[in-house]
DNA sequence: ACAATGAACTTCACTAGATGAAATGTTGGT
DNA sequence: ACCAACATTTCATCTAGTGAAGTTCATTGT
């Protein structure tokens, strides 16, 4: 047996050994067996044998009797990089972008209803926190909010409407409607400004990156330190924003 | 049947996914069907249903019938950076080191024989190509020779030897016995000074970072291009880098 | 010190479910 | 229009994944 009731094909103990690694991954620890076999719902045995195999990758590794992720999935993130055309015409684009204005630029790619990071280029001084390549955010908060205007407008509410019950990283909470018409907004100037938003300390603009039947792929941002960048000074650099996202656009179709 | 004979527990349908997403990896570009299942010598309908779960999971993307890695996989290697001590301590220590030295900070983590660039804090102006988060080098050249030169005799000699036959960045050929004795006085030195080595654009200083018992865990460097980076410059950047060093040194196992 | 708990890991008989041959659908080349 | 090459689906077979039970090891309480 092989075909799921439901259509997609599927491999049984595939799907358990990747549960196992999401919820290595979804850790911000490292995690014993019995934890493991609580997240994943399995038999511990079935466990210890998958993370056999994916210690023996280097997907995993194990100190004493405690299993997180392993480097090997640095090098796969590599693998990625490689192969994504986005990303990889990205990079100079936003390196000139950097050298412009001055300011980080960041391409958080979509991903469902999240963005993902995937390529940083820093700006001068590295006073503050780092956006870490991988880290994923909400559509909601911040440059996300980018993305989720140039959504069809049933997965733009659906967006708004799941920032019911969050805050924002001053801890105010959200209010779905207010979301909604900030995205209305941001939909007709074609460009995000927030300030203090997903992190107090970081301003930043953003536009979205589409693809060629106009879908959104991804945001471009440029960002830094909210004391020392003004509204002004991110009003400023949009219009180079704008140009280098449209050297992006258009070109590369969803997955 | 669960137990191999070879001690090791393994999984076989686990097994063979993996070795899918590892020939998506190690691919430089997007793969067929039939390429996947040369390269991993299995039955199309089974290399086909590991892609089903893998895209599912968003580990792979397919486009007009080629297949290669999805954006999930930076998700993973964030959850590694999040969990993994070192990398973590390592990001403020190398923002410091890149604001005192004005060079480019990496930290390449040991894999095997490898090196994997997990960590990197641009310096100044990003004139040139930047290695990206995952990259991996051999360790007999450029920085991955501070690894090599900690490791035990007969490990250090076996990359040496692995040099049989490579060749440099500017496409000399690489002399095994001359490897063997860089290694001898970088182990000596206590840091390399490699100029244009692995790239002929960068010179790097690098020194190692070790375990509790002495062992090596990673390569920490300092490098900018080797138009505008001397000798002397990064001569002058050792102390620092080893301050740097020994400041991640003696906390963290290898796994 | 010694039992008792709890967790990591191993073994093995059973049968669920992964497998691959073959059939079907699709695309591109001449 | 035909053929060739590849992608994808189906299904009967029997491999190999599973989990209950057992063993070992470490830790905690009395």
């Amino acid at each position: 047996m092989a075909a799921e009731s439901s259509g997609q094909p599927t491999v049984r103990s595939v799907e358990r050994a990747l549960d196992v690694l999401e919820a290595l991954e979804r850790s911000d620890t490292p995690l014993r067996l019995v934890d493991l076999c609580r997240l994943v719902d399995l038999h511990p045995a079935t466990v210890l044998r998958s993370l056999a195999v994916l210690q023996r990758r280097g997907l995993v590794v194990t100190e004493n009797q405690t299993y997180r992720l392993g480097v090997a999935v640095l090098r796969m993130a590599h693998g990625f990089l490689v192969n994504d055309q986005l990303t990889q015409q990205a990079r100079p684009v936003m390196q000139s972008l950097t050298s412009v204005t001055g300011l980080t630029s960041s391409l958080y790619v979509r991903s469902g209803f999240e963005r993902v990071l995937a390529v940083r280029v820093d700006g001068s001084p590295q006073l503050h926190y780092q956006v870490p390549i991988g880290r994923w955010f909400p559509l909601y908060v911040g440059s996300g909010k980018v993305i989720a205007a140039h959504l069809p407008k049933d997965e733009r509410d659906a967006v708004a409407a799941m920032s019911e019950g969050c805050v924002n990283a001053a801890g105010e909470p959200l209010d779905p409607e207010r979301v909604r018409r900030e995205l209305e907004d941001i939909d007709r100037d074609g460009h995000s400004l927030t300030i203090g938003e997903r992190d107090v300390a970081v301003a930043a603009a953003a536009v979205a990156v589409t693809g060629p039947t106009g879908e959104v792929l991804a945001a471009l941002s440029v960002s830094g330190p909210s004391e020392h960048t003004s509204k002004d000074r991110l009003r400023q650099a949009v219009p180079e924003l704008r140009r280098a996202a449209s050297a992006l656009s258009g070109r590369h179709a969803r997955p």
